[in-house]
DNA sequence: TTAATTAGTACTATAATGGTCCTAATTAGG
DNA sequence: CCTAATTAGGACCATTATAGTACTAATTAA
């Protein structure tokens, strides 16, 4: 199996649930409840999306996270780059590549195209796509945010407060 | 970094060699000289490829190893698949997943399409595709194969001989 | 019957990942 | 100006996964 690592899995639904309430104030803790994940891998994850760019931060008192941009904006591939690095199957296609025969090396070729084709792809998917299927009951919309591990379902009340 | 592991690329690189050469007989023993790669795991990765089917093997004495297709049938996917397993980025759309949640997941359903673009992409690279650039000097053609970590030269003369 | 070879399985060391914690820097509010 | 809240930046350890190795059984040609 083509292995992404579990930080990656959560940051998609970490900005997955941003992406839904933009409006609202989201610190560490916050979004550690939201998404039931422990605060110091939260703070992990959000360190690693804010550093890449996809998150600004504000420090100190009532400082928090938000977007660097709208959803449909964001693609799974900038999310998994913020995280993983860059996506590259190989080590010898990476920036840090130490591969002495780089020069003449023909292989290589082809896995940059390989890695394009699966970069595009995943490109493609971006993060307004990863929120559907939302039931509205009695005007209160519940949106189901899975990670591959956990479950987190957060309900949002019309006027956009958040309980979960 | 999406990562692979390096028994893969070691597949990639033995498929490589094999799709070459497929007139002269291939034990485990001369392809680990070929690849420069440590016969113990040379052989694991020919059992892999062998249980998946895209390798056909012969036990006893002459016995070795043969394609079971030709280089054009034969993906980087299925090369992937057959040592990795399915290509799954998160744990929740492999076969073996125990996500309780299942029946009821929205997200799968866009995992399920990001993995779909994925292999599909991997799958267009045929194992033909990757042996590109052979120099011709003298009527003997020189092929370069290239893993990520090592590199191997395989000097084919025109009756067919190896040597290297 | 013997030698060569793959199949199957089990094991170990190393590396990578996930997860946690602590301290410094920053900012709002009293 | 001081305090509380919050992110930034490292450092750290435990667990897991991977790579790599080794050993035994099954198979087949000579």
């Amino acid at each position: 199996m083509l292995r992404m690592g579990k930080l990656t899995d959560y940051g998609i639904v970490l900005m997955s649930y941003l992406a839904e309430s933009t409006a609202v104030h989201h610190n560490a803790h916050t979004l550690s409840e939201a998404v039931r994940v422990p605060l110091p891998t939260v703070r992990k994850v959000l360190k690693a999306l804010s550093q890449y760019g996809l998150l600004d931060s504000e420090r100190g008192a009532r400082g928090g996270y938000s977007l660097s941009k709208t959803p449909r904006d964001i693609s799974i591939a900038e999310v998994i780059t913020a995280i993983e690095g860059p996506i590259a199957l190989t080590e010898c296609v990476s920036t840090e590549s130490h591969c002495e025969q780089e020069v003449h090396c023909v292989v290589q070729t082809n896995w940059e195209r390989i890695n394009s084709a699966v970069y595009h792809a995943l490109d493609e998917v971006k993060l307004s796509d990863m929120l559907v299927e939302q039931t509205h009951v009695n005007g209160v919309s519940t949106i189901h945010f899975y990670s591959s591990v956990k479950q987190s379902e957060i309900v949002i009340k019309q006027d956009g407060g958040i309980h979960g």
